[in-house]
DNA sequence: CCAAATGTACGGCGATCGTCGTATAATCGA
DNA sequence: TCGATTATACGACGATCGCCGTACATTTGG
Protein backbone atom coordinates (compact mmCIF):
# COMPACT_ATOMS: atom_id res chain seq x y z
CA UNK A 1 0.00 0.00 0.00
CA UNK A 2 1.71 3.29 -0.78
CA UNK A 3 1.55 6.35 0.62
CA UNK A 4 -1.32 9.02 0.61
CA UNK A 5 -0.73 12.37 -1.98
CA UNK A 6 -3.34 14.75 -2.90
CA UNK A 7 -4.12 14.99 -6.74
CA UNK A 8 -3.01 17.91 -8.51
CA UNK A 9 -6.06 19.27 -9.01
CA UNK A 10 -6.40 19.25 -5.15
CA UNK A 11 -3.65 21.70 -4.14
CA UNK A 12 -4.70 24.26 -2.64
CA UNK A 13 -2.61 27.36 -2.41
CA UNK A 14 -3.18 28.39 1.50
CA UNK A 15 -1.79 24.38 2.56
CA UNK A 16 0.84 24.61 0.00
CA UNK A 17 2.18 28.51 1.63
CA UNK A 18 1.75 26.42 5.08
CA UNK A 19 3.60 23.79 4.07
CA UNK A 20 6.31 26.67 3.07
CA UNK A 21 6.72 28.65 5.53
CA UNK A 22 8.45 26.86 7.75
CA UNK A 23 12.36 27.02 7.74
CA UNK A 24 13.24 23.39 7.91
CA UNK A 25 10.56 22.31 5.66
CA UNK A 26 12.46 24.96 3.10
CA UNK A 27 15.65 23.49 3.55
CA UNK A 28 13.70 20.36 2.40
CA UNK A 29 12.21 21.75 -0.34
CA UNK A 30 16.08 23.10 -1.66
CA UNK A 31 17.48 19.67 -0.81
CA UNK A 32 15.03 18.08 -2.84
CA UNK A 33 15.20 20.94 -5.47
CA UNK A 34 19.26 20.69 -5.38
CA UNK A 35 18.93 16.79 -6.56
CA UNK A 36 19.27 15.29 -9.50
CA UNK A 37 17.97 11.77 -7.82
CA UNK A 38 15.15 11.21 -5.09
CA UNK A 39 16.43 11.86 -1.15
CA UNK A 40 15.74 9.29 2.04
CA UNK A 41 14.85 11.44 4.66
CA UNK A 42 17.94 11.28 6.34
CA UNK A 43 20.42 12.94 3.95
CA UNK A 44 19.26 16.41 4.73
CA UNK A 45 21.14 17.95 7.65
CA UNK A 46 18.27 18.80 9.42
CA UNK A 47 18.61 19.70 12.81
CA UNK A 48 15.65 18.36 14.42
CA UNK A 49 15.10 14.98 15.76
CA UNK A 50 13.81 12.29 13.37
CA UNK A 51 10.55 12.20 14.57
CA UNK A 52 9.93 16.31 14.60
CA UNK A 53 11.27 15.30 10.76
CA UNK A 54 8.92 12.93 10.16
CA UNK A 55 5.84 15.27 10.58
CA UNK A 56 7.69 17.70 8.48
CA UNK A 57 7.65 14.93 5.94
CA UNK A 58 4.30 14.64 6.44
CA UNK A 59 2.99 18.28 6.16
CA UNK A 60 5.21 18.64 3.25
CA UNK A 61 3.55 15.45 1.52
CA UNK A 62 -0.22 16.33 2.70
CA UNK A 63 0.21 19.64 0.97
CA UNK A 64 1.15 18.00 -2.06
CA UNK A 65 4.80 19.97 -1.83
CA UNK A 66 7.20 16.54 -2.20
CA UNK A 67 6.34 12.84 -3.42
CA UNK A 68 7.31 9.85 -1.39
CA UNK A 69 7.62 6.61 -2.30
CA UNK A 70 8.56 3.43 0.16
CA UNK A 71 12.18 2.04 -0.69
CA UNK A 72 12.60 -0.76 1.74
CA UNK A 73 13.21 0.93 5.32
CA UNK A 74 13.44 4.43 3.56
CA UNK A 75 12.00 6.76 1.60
CA UNK A 76 12.71 8.40 -1.17
CA UNK A 77 11.33 11.97 -1.61
CA UNK A 78 10.97 14.03 -4.24
CA UNK A 79 9.87 17.25 -5.27
CA UNK A 80 6.11 17.73 -7.08
CA UNK A 81 7.73 20.02 -9.68
CA UNK A 82 5.52 19.67 -12.72
CA UNK A 83 2.37 19.42 -10.54
CA UNK A 84 3.07 22.44 -8.21
CA UNK A 85 4.29 24.21 -11.68
CA UNK A 86 0.75 23.21 -13.33
CA UNK A 87 -1.58 24.25 -10.69
CA UNK A 88 0.65 27.36 -9.63
CA UNK A 89 2.86 28.20 -12.15
CA UNK A 90 5.82 30.00 -10.82
CA UNK A 91 5.68 29.60 -7.50
CA UNK A 92 8.00 27.00 -6.54
CA UNK A 93 10.08 28.62 -8.80
CA UNK A 94 9.82 32.04 -6.81
CA UNK A 95 10.36 30.23 -3.49
CA UNK A 96 13.52 28.95 -4.42
CA UNK A 97 15.24 31.09 -5.90
CA UNK A 98 14.51 33.18 -2.39
CA UNK A 99 15.74 30.82 -0.59
CA UNK A 100 19.45 31.08 -0.47
CA UNK A 101 18.56 34.84 -0.04
CA UNK A 102 20.27 35.94 2.80
CA UNK A 103 23.79 36.15 1.73
CA UNK A 104 26.31 38.56 3.46
CA UNK B 1 3.88 58.72 15.07
CA UNK B 2 3.91 56.25 12.05
CA UNK B 3 3.75 52.67 11.80
CA UNK B 4 6.27 50.03 12.43
CA UNK B 5 7.21 48.51 9.02
CA UNK B 6 10.24 46.06 8.39
CA UNK B 7 13.41 47.34 6.45
CA UNK B 8 12.55 45.40 2.01
CA UNK B 9 16.15 43.76 3.55
CA UNK B 10 14.87 42.28 6.88
CA UNK B 11 11.97 40.47 4.63
CA UNK B 12 12.20 37.40 5.70
CA UNK B 13 10.84 34.54 3.26
CA UNK B 14 9.00 32.19 5.88
CA UNK B 15 7.32 34.96 7.65
CA UNK B 16 6.16 36.32 4.47
CA UNK B 17 4.51 32.75 3.22
CA UNK B 18 3.29 32.35 6.53
CA UNK B 19 1.40 35.61 6.37
CA UNK B 20 0.18 34.46 2.65
CA UNK B 21 -0.86 31.45 4.07
CA UNK B 22 -4.48 32.39 5.25
CA UNK B 23 -7.27 32.83 3.32
CA UNK B 24 -8.38 35.85 4.54
CA UNK B 25 -5.52 37.38 4.62
CA UNK B 26 -4.42 36.08 1.14
CA UNK B 27 -8.33 37.58 0.20
CA UNK B 28 -6.56 41.30 1.94
CA UNK B 29 -3.79 40.86 -0.41
CA UNK B 30 -5.75 40.63 -4.08
CA UNK B 31 -8.10 43.21 -3.35
CA UNK B 32 -5.16 45.00 -2.62
CA UNK B 33 -2.99 44.15 -5.80
CA UNK B 34 -6.33 44.67 -7.72
CA UNK B 35 -7.01 48.33 -6.52
CA UNK B 36 -5.35 51.25 -8.23
CA UNK B 37 -5.40 53.32 -4.82
CA UNK B 38 -4.76 52.03 -1.42
CA UNK B 39 -7.83 50.24 0.25
CA UNK B 40 -8.91 51.09 3.88
CA UNK B 41 -9.63 48.19 5.92
CA UNK B 42 -13.47 48.08 6.14
CA UNK B 43 -13.47 48.00 2.34
CA UNK B 44 -12.33 44.54 1.41
CA UNK B 45 -15.74 42.66 2.13
CA UNK B 46 -13.84 40.20 4.90
CA UNK B 47 -16.80 38.13 6.45
CA UNK B 48 -14.72 38.64 10.28
CA UNK B 49 -15.38 40.68 13.13
CA UNK B 50 -13.37 44.07 13.35
CA UNK B 51 -10.94 43.48 16.05
CA UNK B 52 -9.89 39.73 13.81
CA UNK B 53 -9.82 41.99 10.85
CA UNK B 54 -6.58 44.37 12.97
CA UNK B 55 -4.85 41.09 13.97
CA UNK B 56 -4.49 40.02 10.11
CA UNK B 57 -3.54 43.68 9.14
CA UNK B 58 -1.01 43.43 11.44
CA UNK B 59 0.20 39.58 10.60
CA UNK B 60 0.56 41.35 6.78
CA UNK B 61 2.41 44.32 8.12
CA UNK B 62 4.98 42.58 10.33
CA UNK B 63 5.61 40.50 7.68
CA UNK B 64 6.46 43.49 4.99
CA UNK B 65 3.74 42.18 2.54
CA UNK B 66 1.75 45.88 3.25
CA UNK B 67 1.99 48.63 4.61
CA UNK B 68 -0.08 51.00 6.11
CA UNK B 69 -0.80 54.51 6.65
CA UNK B 70 -2.90 56.68 8.90
CA UNK B 71 -5.29 58.96 6.92
CA UNK B 72 -7.83 60.24 10.07
CA UNK B 73 -9.84 57.56 11.52
CA UNK B 74 -9.08 55.16 8.79
CA UNK B 75 -6.17 53.45 7.60
CA UNK B 76 -4.98 53.27 4.11
CA UNK B 77 -3.62 49.80 2.88
CA UNK B 78 -1.31 49.71 -0.18
CA UNK B 79 0.66 46.03 -1.39
CA UNK B 80 4.70 46.69 -0.68
CA UNK B 81 4.78 45.01 -4.75
CA UNK B 82 8.27 46.64 -5.05
CA UNK B 83 9.73 45.56 -2.20
CA UNK B 84 8.06 42.00 -2.22
CA UNK B 85 9.74 42.00 -6.14
CA UNK B 86 13.11 42.92 -4.87
CA UNK B 87 13.71 40.88 -2.43
CA UNK B 88 11.87 37.90 -3.92
CA UNK B 89 11.06 38.20 -7.42
CA UNK B 90 8.24 36.75 -8.80
CA UNK B 91 6.79 35.32 -5.32
CA UNK B 92 4.09 38.02 -5.13
CA UNK B 93 2.94 37.39 -8.96
CA UNK B 94 2.89 33.81 -8.78
CA UNK B 95 0.92 33.76 -5.26
CA UNK B 96 -1.93 36.37 -7.06
CA UNK B 97 -1.52 34.31 -10.12
CA UNK B 98 -2.77 31.69 -8.03
CA UNK B 99 -5.28 33.12 -5.96
CA UNK B 100 -8.18 33.07 -8.30
CA UNK B 101 -7.31 29.41 -9.25
CA UNK B 102 -10.64 27.68 -7.76
CA UNK B 103 -13.14 27.97 -10.23
CA UNK B 104 -16.00 25.47 -10.53
C1' DC C 1 -19.95 69.80 21.91
C1' DC C 2 -21.55 65.36 20.96
C1' DA C 3 -22.46 61.41 18.33
C1' DA C 4 -21.07 58.42 14.66
C1' DA C 5 -17.44 56.04 12.33
C1' DT C 6 -12.95 53.73 12.02
C1' DG C 7 -9.85 50.96 13.83
C1' DT C 8 -6.82 49.35 17.98
C1' DA C 9 -5.75 47.06 22.51
C1' DC C 10 -6.47 43.66 25.66
C1' DG C 11 -7.83 39.38 27.30
C1' DG C 12 -9.70 34.97 26.67
C1' DC C 13 -11.02 30.70 24.13
C1' DG C 14 -10.26 26.31 21.64
C1' DA C 15 -7.34 24.54 17.97
C1' DT C 16 -3.21 23.87 15.70
C1' DC C 17 1.86 23.95 15.51
C1' DG C 18 6.64 22.57 16.29
C1' DT C 19 9.16 19.90 19.22
C1' DC C 20 10.55 15.92 21.72
C1' DG C 21 10.95 11.05 23.92
C1' DT C 22 9.72 6.54 23.75
C1' DA C 23 8.06 2.59 21.59
C1' DT C 24 7.35 0.15 17.35
C1' DA C 25 7.54 -1.74 12.55
C1' DA C 26 10.22 -3.10 8.50
C1' DT C 27 14.33 -4.15 5.98
C1' DC C 28 19.19 -5.10 5.23
C1' DG C 29 23.79 -6.99 6.31
C1' DA C 30 26.93 -9.86 8.93
C1' DT D 1 19.31 -15.28 13.35
C1' DC D 2 20.33 -10.85 15.21
C1' DG D 3 21.62 -6.38 15.41
C1' DA D 4 21.86 -2.07 13.01
C1' DT D 5 19.45 1.14 10.18
C1' DT D 6 15.49 3.86 8.64
C1' DA D 7 11.55 5.80 9.55
C1' DT D 8 6.70 5.95 11.79
C1' DA D 9 3.17 6.22 15.61
C1' DC D 10 1.68 7.94 19.72
C1' DG D 11 1.43 10.95 23.48
C1' DA D 12 2.89 15.00 25.66
C1' DC D 13 4.42 19.80 26.25
C1' DG D 14 4.59 24.88 25.67
C1' DA D 15 3.84 28.28 22.11
C1' DT D 16 1.40 30.30 18.60
C1' DC D 17 -2.77 30.93 15.83
C1' DG D 18 -7.33 32.51 14.48
C1' DC D 19 -11.26 34.12 16.38
C1' DC D 20 -14.26 36.86 19.28
C1' DG D 21 -16.26 40.49 22.67
C1' DT D 22 -15.51 44.42 25.14
C1' DA D 23 -13.45 48.69 25.99
C1' DC D 24 -10.91 52.48 24.27
C1' DA D 25 -8.74 56.21 21.30
C1' DT D 26 -9.10 59.31 17.43
C1' DT D 27 -11.18 61.96 13.94
C1' DT D 28 -15.06 63.68 11.35
C1' DG D 29 -19.66 65.74 10.78
C1' DG D 30 -23.90 67.72 12.53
Amino acid sequence: MSLQHPATADLVLPAVLHALSDPHRLQIVQALATSETPLRCGTMGLSITKSTATHHFRVLRDAGVIHQVEDGTARLNSLRREDLDARFPGLLDAVLGAVPAVPA
